[in-house]
DNA sequence: TCTGGGGTCCTAGGACCC
DNA sequence: TCTGGGGTCCTAGGACCC
């Protein structure tokens, strides 16, 4: 615990969906919800108009659906977060070299590190810069608390919600805390809310009083220890900018669950694939591999293997995989699967005891054919171009004529597109046969135009640096266009068909891995 | 109303070694 | 032969976070 309020948390609001609404200018102002699309998603993000009716995240999609049916619900785009990410952390960044992100949305800062005079007026000063600076590179609102320890930092950012800032004054936390429930401080879930609950502890003061021993009786050893400390305001953990990764998975859940061992063998297959590809591009190799299968009833079982030497090599992990599921019943039904490496170790590292029985594998994979392929599966982008094309709610998309847009839905042979760009008016809808050429899939678009795209003001330096940019013909082409081409009539919600409600996608009963195959 | 996907950390029992 | 205790590794499960 510091005695100035130099470590800075700050928490994007509503990130997901604050980010669409900035893309859609038609949804500004409206309930959004972000997340699965398909019967079995459930909501990554709500928008505040959405958390009105109830809906938040972590809920069944199919509830917020029933509480909040005219919302717009759309499928993550994880690549436009991650660039509005990358800003973000880059202007935190510049406050200081100790930066730690803990998500696409959240991060600490360690202002003291980063030389910030440690008075409250200063680090309020630049908390509110930051704020700002935000806003004007992303359009979005973030929300920033400053205390002295990790945990009031985050507590602060969490009363500032949203669009506020909150110093939490070093000498006050005790007498903050005490009437706060037992679930403000982070790491006290449902089950041990509960578990003090039936103790009679419901608030931080109560936790506190309750001391150490009790604590660890009722909680155990670390657990214990670690929420009296926290609970009487003592916090020392450091703020830490690099921490490499101590595992890489990938699950599916499907559709509809999968009872056919065969079925279930290729998906593991697949996913052993996904996960060997994020492990070599991550630069790894792992020497445990883990599979998960979660059955028709949710029940959730892991199987787990430990190599000789660490691996990154694919004929070796599908081996595993395959042995670890030979020991598993699946007859009643699969909802989901896992596959997964720990024990991670950097690549160079792996050991020639390993390395030799990999090459054995790899050359004993050359005689048995891989199983995918070899069972008739055909290769992932063939097999996308095979598959009719599903246009998934949310999604950007391109029309040969119309320019940019964004999937509003589809079904029953049509795709519905609203054309508008983040920095057009509300556009305008139009329906389209499901499988019109003049329809391929898009890029996200910045939400915030670079000067130089910008309709040019009689004086301005409005000159695009690099003339043959793409960005910049697409922008100018159809810029004013998007708003100017549809003319007066296609203003703001005046004539919004929001009353007509589109069949969505993401709801075939194929069996396929739900909608979006979000993988972030 | 049925419950995603990607992670982290902790616990507990058994094996194994000293 | 019986009885130990400590340390480490492995496996499985669970709580929690965003």
């Amino acid at each position: 615990m510091r005695a100035a309020p130099t470590i800075l948390h700050l928490d994007m609001d509503a990130f997901y969906a604050a980010a669409e609404q900035a893309a859609k200018p038609s949804l500004r102002g409206k309930p959004v919800v972000v997340g699965g699309i398909g019967p079995r998603g459930v909501v990554a993000t709500a928008s505040y108009e959405a958390r009105a009716f109830g809906v938040h995240s972590a809920m069944a999609t199919a509830q917020a659906r029933r509480l909040c049916p005219n919302a717009a619900y759309l499928a993550p785009r994880f690549t436009l977060y991650r660039e509005v990410s990358e800003v973000v952390m880059g202007l935190l960044g510049e406050l200081s070299p100790l930066v730690e992100p803990l998500s696409l949305d959240e991060a600490f800062v360690d202002l003291e590190a980063g030389g910030v005079e440690p008075s409250t007026a200063v680090v309020r000063a630049v908390g509110e810069r930051l704020r700002r600076d935000i806003r004007r590179a992303t359009g979005l609102s973030g929300s920033v608390g400053l205390a002295g320890s990790k945990m009031l930092a985050k507590i602060a950012s969490e009363q500032a919600k949203p669009d506020g800032l909150v110093v939490i004054e070093p000498g006050t936390e005790l007498e903050l805390l005490a009437p706060m429930s037992v679930r403000a401080i982070p790491g006290v879930g449902p089950a041990t809310a509960e578990t003090l609950r039936r103790a009679g502890l419901t608030t931080v003061g109560d936790t506190a009083e309750a001391g150490e021993a009790e604590l660890v009786r009722l909680l155990g050893k670390a657990h214990g220890a670690g929420l009296y400390a926290l609970a009487t305001a003592r916090d020392n953990r450091p703020v830490v900018a690099e921490r490499d990764a101590k595992s890489v998975s990938v699950e599916d859940t499907f559709e509809e669950d999968l009872t056919d061992r065969t079925r279930v063998e290729l998906e593991l297959a697949r996913l052993a694939d996904r996960c060997v590809q994020r492990l070599r591009a991550a630069g790894r190799s792992g020497r445990t591999v883990v599979i998960k299968v979660r059955s028709y009833d949710f029940s959730t079982l892991t199987r787990s293997e430990t190599l000789r030497g660490p691996t990154d090599d694919l004929g070796v992990v599908r081996e595993a995989v395959r042995r670890l599921l030979d020991g598993v019943d699946t007859t009643a039904g699969v909802r989901l699967l896992g596959v997964g490496v720990t024990g991670l170790a950097d690549y160079t590292q792996e050991d020639l005891f390993a390395q030799a029985a990999a090459t054995a594998e790899a050359a004993a994979d050359a005689e048995r054919p891989p199983t995918a392929e070899a069972e008739g599966e055909p290769a992932p982008e063939e097999e996308a171009a095979r598959r009719p094309r599903r246009w998934v709610p949310g999604l950007d998309i391109r029309h040969t004529e119309y320019g940019p847009g964004w999937i509003q839905g589809s079904g029953v042979g049509r795709v519905t597109v609203r054309f508008e760009q983040p920095w057009s008016a509300p556009g305008r809808v139009r329906t389209f046969a499901v499988d019109d050429p003049a329809l391929e899939p898009g890029e996200p678009l910045p939400l915030i135009r670079a000067a130089w795209e910008q309709p040019s003001e009689p004086t301005g330096p409005a000159k695009p640096p690099e003339p043959s940019d793409p960005a910049v013909s697409d922008g100018s082409d159809g810029s004013d266009g998007a708003s100017g081409s549809d003319g007066p009539e296609t203003g703001p919600s005046a004539r919004e068909p929001s009353e007509r409600p589109e069949p969505d996608v993401g709801t075939r009963s194929d069996g396929q891995p739900l909608a979006g195959g979000v993988s972030g």
